[in-house]
DNA sequence: TAGATTGTTAATCGATTAACAATC
DNA sequence: TAGATTGTTAATCGATTAACAATC
């Protein structure tokens, strides 16, 4: 593959995606990239762009099977691996990203979850019982973990994040709304809720003084 | 004021505000464009120019004042004015956005909860009773809602859309993972966890294959 | 075949970067 | 004053849009 990708076509995947799963949902087997772009609120001519960097998964005329599309960016975005995760903060957050989302289930094979907090030691999240913090490292070693969910307090977080990559944790998903070192070798995404009420208030004063607001095309 | 800002520059501002916070927490007093820069992985000239499009908030020579800056960000942002706000979906993910989020608690005010399932109505979260979804109509028309916060599950999400508009909620934080047709004259900005989680595993996939991974600044 | 829609090349547009005069 | 850093203009770069030949 010749040149980088830019990001702004990554963070288009996941919603294609999204429209996918609507259309495949409401039993769609085709679809157009006109079609496409009037579900995702983007130009056919983006759309055509952004998958031509990765292939061909059209057919000239008939536009693109739901499924094979479906697939296709599946594969691309990495999703049709396994990963082993591990939530690290179960409190309300932690226990409502891995029991509440159903993407969580396919896929991703959750194996535990660790705490400080003693009272919550020994209850369980999404049938896996809570682990000591403590325990958290060995556990790691012992089982390959690819992924940590990171949901503990503002100020645990750095400390946890170089707990995690130091035994071996290669990714962290962040929702601590915390701006985080990553080691070297260790990825982090986070997701700063913050930042999207802000935009949200922004917008809500553009519409206050009568300003045209433009909707996002998500850079996040 | 002239021209569209960009949707590029409106996702940065709040990025600088992380930072400066940070700075205001480290009992710094003043920065540069450059030291901002190497906070945020920006450019000094990219957060130049984003600032200019609002007006001059530095003293050349010297850079900026951490607190006046930060300041002119949470007006532009609308984070100045008192929202008044409520939550729709008792579950663990719309405690844990009231309980721990600390933004939360200066100049949002928590109105109430809503919910179905009888078994949750009339318990407490935020200080606040949990009341029967079946009153949020009357309650939004006599209460003022700014923002109701979304958190029930996929299925009644499009339909509580509908109601909340219908009511006169202005905007609706949408953490249902689901695209929402927006009624006119609300806003809707979503938080899809599962486009970050795809991008977390696209960037792993891509560290697998030995490629660059050019990390985000964020479309969004 | 005719119609539709892709994949791709070329044109436009906008955003980022570089540079520098203004000035504290 | 000299040094630093802004605000702003100009240059570059990249992303989006438009157009169209290829083709199912």
């Amino acid at each position: 593959m010749e040149h980088r990708i830019s990001i702004n076509t990554v963070w288009r995947l996941p919603r294609y995606l999204r429209a996918l799963d609507k259309l495949a949902a409401d039993g769609v087997s085709s679809v157009s990239s006109g079609k496409l772009a009037s579900l995702t609120g983007l130009t056919a001519s983006t759309i055509r762009q952004d998958l031509a960097q990765y292939g061909s998964f059209g057919e000239q005329g008939h536009g693109y099977d739901v499924k094979v599309l479906r697939g296709a960016l599946m594969h691309i975005l990495g999703a049709d691996r396994n990963y082993r995760v591990i939530l690290v903060g179960a409190g309300h957050l932690g226990t409502a990203i891995i029991e509440n989302f159903s993407f969580f289930a396919q896929g991703y094979e959750f194996l535990a979850a660790f705490e400080t907090d003693p009272q919550k030691i020994g209850k369980e999240i999404g049938k896996k019982t809570v682990l000591a913090w403590q325990s958290v490292s060995s556990f790691i070693q012992e089982n390959c973990v690819d992924i940590a969910v990171l949901t503990v307090p503002r100020a645990a977080a750095q400390k946890a994040v170089r707990v995690l990559a130091e035994s071996g944790v290669k990714a962290i998903w962040n929702f601590t709304g915390t701006e985080l070192d990553a080691p070297k070798g260790t990825l982090i995404e986070s997701i700063h809720f913050a930042d999207s009420l802000l935009v949200l208030t922004h917008c809500l004063t553009l519409l206050d003084t009568n300003e045209n607001v433009e909707r996002r095309g998500l850079p996040h």
